[in-house]
DNA sequence: GCAGAACATCGATGAATGTCAATATTCGAG
DNA sequence: CTCGAATATTGACATTCATCGATGTTCTGC
């Protein structure tokens, strides 16, 4: 596969004041819709939250896959739109995967939620 | 039609600690990735934040459509979804209708994410 | 090296979604 | 009442997306 092609929800949100003091560009309301659409589903949501209750705030798949009731295949595939949107980090130790909150990330996005 | 039979977003996040705190159960997810999904547009964030620039955090259709550069039916299409989500409110005076912010209700979405 | 465990990827499928053109509705002016 | 302007609704279409089963990959233990 090729490099680091997405989208870091960090970058998105350093640059800009919040959406409601100036209206957004095209490519701002693109990257912030970016982000959204990674968090804006139940499923996701859970692992998030799920990660962050966790100790460091690090979860193996197998913690994971059992009490979301879907398959592995499909949480697998949540936590890579998860990775790619920059709201989480993935490191194997051995067979294990183990996905890590990114601090700040989803501070990031809040805040160009905020009300001034 | 029937009554509002929809998610307002501050019901959503009155209720709940972040997510970050606890697991999600499967409905608070749900509830949360509704609101999110409505704001997790291009379209719709543009819209939000011209309103929120707009005297008195509220505007008209006919300022909204010019700007977005995509049709008149797919605005409004736009506003009925963050309308029935609780982002916006719709009055109209005379032919025109005006959509303006809902107080709090990005806030309540964004206390949600915040890693506190 | 081999078997099994943990996870990722692939291909398919059904549902949801953004957009448009056409049409309907509602309102003010005359 | 009729006409035109502003907005909403409808129906259709292409795209995206969540999910699954099957398979591939990578690591550990023996």
């Amino acid at each position: 596969m090729s490099t680091m092609t997405l989208l870091p929800v960090i970058d998105a949100a350093a640059c800009c004041a919040p959406l409601t003091r100036d209206p957004l560009t095209q490519a701002q309301a693109d990257d912030l819709a970016r982000s959204l659409k990674a968090i804006a589903d139940p499923a996701r949501l859970r692992l998030i939250s799920i990660i962050a209750a966790s100790e460091g705030q690090e979860a193996c798949v197998c913690d994971l896959t059992e009490p979301l009731n879907i398959g592995q295949p499909t949480v697998s595939h949540h936590l890579k739109v998860l990775t790619e949107a920059g709201f989480v980090t993935r490191s194997k130790r051995g067979t294990w995967a183990y996905f890590k909150l990114v601090p700040g990330a989803l501070d990031s996005v809040a805040r160009l939620l905020v009300t001034a």
